[in-house]
DNA sequence: ATTTTCTGTTTACAAGCGTAGTCTTGACAA
DNA sequence: TTGTCAAGACTACGCTTGTAAACAGAAAAT
């Protein structure tokens, strides 16, 4: 049985994964510091937040565990696994699956940095061995 | 001027989506055609292609020209600017606008094909003149 | 021991979305 | 000419999302 990757039909939305992003860059936290860290980028107030993590536990994407009075919200799922499939899904529902044409439209548009350009040449290169 | 590559703050939701691709691939089209083409893969009536279509009209994504007694649609927006927009934002989210990043991810999970590899390349080598 | 202060839970509510039924009107067939 | 049918317009409705207030319980402070 492998390991779940992603609850089956529950999505993090937008907001929710702007909570995500903190809990990954750091954890685990109280709902008082995941405000602190995003609440003031996306003009949220605590309530915001609350909701946001209560949200996301029931969907099984954060865990809990009591802290003292307060709990301490850590994510239960991994960031790369996230990030995973969420690029997978834009990969299918735009390009068929296919990444070279996501690449080639980046590409087209300038949205690839010289750095990008070296950085994925150097991928490519290490792929190849 | 540039022309306006995507209404401010419409966007196109993913059923919204199977209706431009449909209309991309062809256009321009009535609702019926539309559904001929669409309600069958995503198990839809007439009625909410009918709705999507009307609601892709009033985000302006859409066109209409009367033809005797019904309308044909055609798309007002390029698939390649949603395309481009929406790739955009999936970087800009999760990778913090770089490109590199995303690539890395798909070749690590085996998302790239040997083709894209090469398809990669050989653009890579294009881009580099 | 009582009040204050946190923190989590519950409830709220408008907008957007997925999905679809009903109403209306005009063309076409019989 | 009138009934039928097809097409668009309007309405509906439950679910998710973004955003947040109200409430409840417990710990801390006084």
């Amino acid at each position: 049985m492998a390991k779940r990757k992603q609850a089956p039909g529950e999505r993090i939305s937008e907001a929710e994964h702007a909570v995500m992003e903190a809990l990954w860059t750091e954890n685990p936290l109280s709902a008082a510091d995941v405000c602190d860290r995003v609440c003031a980028a996306n003009d949220w107030s605590i309530p915001t937040v609350k909701t946001l993590l209560g949200r996301l536990v029931s969907k099984g994407a954060v865990g809990t565990e009591p802290e003292g009075r307060r709990f301490l919200y850590h994510p239960l799922i991994e960031r790369s696994d996230y990030v995973g499939g969420e690029s997978r899904r834009l990969v299918n529902r735009l390009f068929g699956g296919r990444a070279a044409p996501l690449f080639a439209h980046l590409a087209e548009n300038e949205a690839l940095t010289d750095a990008d350009l070296e950085e994925i040449e150097a991928l490519l290169k290490e792929m190849r061995k």
